[in-house]
DNA sequence: ATTGAGAATTGGAATTATTCCAACTATTGA
DNA sequence: TCAATAGTTGGAATAATTCCAATTCTCAAT
């Protein structure tokens, strides 16, 4: 059953020490080995890995990193708008670093998942909300078969 | 790591036996009592249970029920596009009995689940998509404050 | 009616993804 | 330098769902 989480609040601005431009110590997060190990793999291949692959990719240039820590990392880096979580039926979530309006492309065959470009996701789609509905965060979501496999069925 | 899962394909239509406006029997599937009786809790009380809640909602009407056997009531309802099953941020799924064109707006505050009608979540919404791609399915969820949670922050 | 094949149901075990926890380490600001 | 706070770690715990093997049910053909 449900259970209600406590969990700290996230502390946006603190002093980082990167660069201006670099995302991640401009977004206010502490930016650990860790966490930009995580981004880093992230932003080094973007297939939408779920958080055992990015734990398998991180470990291999991070050997002492761990799962829990990828977890937590990648919480942070969803907290601070620099990822997107996907969440797709019944399977492991997985980790996207495109943080442009975009929404993603579900093949019912292979099950990868595809960026889709364009304005569905924007707060336009969503809409008339009824009265008083305060909308914070949208998302949508496509199910079908890729060019690959719509392909193959002739 | 993800698994294939061999599942037997659904098989359309077959002979029921109850009235020709009875959607369970006009979609083709059996209808069994424990799919009957699935069927009726999400009809009765339409507010997003999960699938423990209907097996407690079922179980009081047909104590020897299951849980498993809620859970593959509840499959084959939305295999038969009977019910919508609702996919949320790392909590269990919802199932919903509304098949018009609707999208949910989940509320971070109570965690509700509202139906917000409208054409968000048509094939219009989802955009352009690139060459190739065959679109089956789309599912667009909202997230922020409902009326009443939102009252409450003033 | 009887029977046999295929479906559905059951309870419990197994699996998967994720979270929790307590001990340890690192970082920051006073 | 030191205390306070934040982050990391490994392992245990939990939650949701799926799997499995045994049993029961249903349908259709005899």
């Amino acid at each position: 059953m449900t259970k209600v989480k406590s969990r700290t609040v996230f502390v946006p601005p603190r002093r980082g020490r990167g660069t201006v431009d670099d995302p991640l110590s401009a977004s206010g997060v502490r930016f650990t080995p860790q966490r930009r190990q995580v981004y880093e793999v992230l932003l080094s291949k973007r297939d939408h890995p779920t958080a055992e692959e990015v734990y398998l990719r991180a470990k291999s240039r991070m050997p002492e990193i761990s799962l829990a820590t990828v977890y937590n990392c990648l919480d942070t880096l969803v907290r601070a708008s620099l990822v997107k979580q996907v969440n797709l039926n019944r399977t492991a979530a997985r980790f996207c670093p495109n943080m442009n309006h975009h929404s993603h492309f579900h093949c019912d065959q292979c099950a990868e998942v595809f960026d889709i470009d364009g304005d569905a996701g924007t707060r336009r789609t969503a809409g008339r909300l009824p009265r008083g509905f305060k909308l914070r965060h949208l998302e949508m979501s496509l199910h079908g078969l890729c060019p690959t496999c719509a392909a193959k069925r002739q």
